[in-house]
DNA sequence: GTCTGGTTCCTTAAGAAGTA
DNA sequence: TACTTCTTAAGGAACCAGAC
């Protein structure tokens, strides 16, 4: 697991994690972790003859100007490091800043983090964090005549069911992505684009979600021609692992409850019945159909909820 | 013809707080 | 302690404009 965020404001969040983790690492293990990290980053970004997706993708511009950031921050933490006399290992810079060059950092935090840091035994880097996860292109093992390019349907519909369906017997959820009225249509994977991450103030607000979101290129494109929408493109490489049957059933937009259902868990719960024991009633009667979990049952039912319900809990 | 980025709207789910 | 309610951050989908 990678703490992404580089606020001190989430360092209590963080403690707690790393206080309840099953690793149960010391911060001297976290900075080397980091350091150990940062140093394959370059080692990356400096080997030439590297084909993996992060150099691919940059421009030369780009390519140094990561370089540079992951250069200056290797080197930051291994001034830490040094500072706090912390045996760290795999040194790609060599050129350390001097220990007694500046004062060392002093706040709450960091006294609390140097208490952990007065270690002399050579500390190793959990095999897990040590191992590169290459980047590798998934090109699912599965017919894919049905989405095959020149392939025509009458109606987009017809066609994003297709692709639905071969979707789903590889692994993945699909989304509409660009289009034109009349014009084009594309379909894509779900995984497409990435994430924004949208500016908040108070960082300690910040939620830990993850996202589906990973660059996929997987998509289709079909054109109107002469009435008939005609596949023009298609790229079936995904940059992700896929699903199982059982995972793609429990993603977010497949885990909906019927209206029928919903009105019934509705009238339940305004009879009196508890959240618990309508979803309970729900998993017995419908086995496998039940996709849904607990928490959207909780949604559902909040949403729907009797206003009068709302109101005499409320005066009372 | 294709891709990227911005915007809007809606939904999901994290997490705090209340309750039994 | 488990269950439930509630708020709200942020993810997802769709659409569009404009660049390449």
């Amino acid at each position: 697991m990678t703490w992404y965020s580089h606020s001190p404001l989430n360092w209590c969040a963080k403690e707690e994690y790393v206080r309840q983790s099953s690793y149960e690492i010391t911060s001297a293990q976290a900075l080397n972790s980091i350091i150990d990290n940062v140093n394959n980053l370059i080692a990356i970004l400096k080997d030439p003859t590297d084909t993996t997706s992060l150099r691919a993708d940059l421009s030369k511009l780009e390519h140094e100007k990561v370089s540079k950031y992951v250069v200056e921050a290797s080197q930051a933490l291994m001034k830490i490091a040094s500072d706090y006399n912390v045996p760290f290992h795999t040194s790609i810079i060599t050129t350390l800043l001097k220990p007694e060059e500046e004062p060392k950092i002093s706040t709450p935090q960091t006294n609390h983090l140097v208490s952990s840091f007065n270690v002399k035994e050579e500390i190793s880097v959990f095999p897990a964090l040590k191992e590169h996860k290459q980047f590798v292109e998934v090109t699912p093992p599965v017919d894919n005549e049905c989405i095959a390019i020149g392939r025509a349907f009458n109606t987009l519909e017809e066609a994003a069911q297709a692709f639905q369906d071969y979707a789903l017997k590889c692994g993945f959820n699909i989304c509409k992505g660009n289009s034109k009225k009349d014009v084009y249509q594309e379909y894509a994977c779900s995984a497409r684009g990435k994430v924004r991450m949208r500016k908040i103030q108070d960082q300690s607000k910040r939620r830990n979600r993850k996202s589906i979101k990973k660059m996929c290129k997987c998509h289709i494109i079909l054109r109107l021609k002469a009435n008939v929408w005609v596949i023009t493109m298609r790229k079936l490489q995904h940059t992700h692992d896929l699903l199982t049957i059982d995972e793609i059933k429990k993603t977010a937009k497949n885990r909906y409850i019927p209206e029928d259902i919903k009105e019934r868990a509705v009238k339940m719960y305004n009879d009196g019945e508890t959240p618990a024991k309508i979803q309970y009633q729900l998993e017995s009667e419908l086995g496998d159909l039940c996709t849904w979990s607990m928490k959207d049952l909780y949604n559902m039912l909040y949403r729907n909820k009797d206003p009068s319900i709302q109101e005499s809990s409320d005066s009372s």
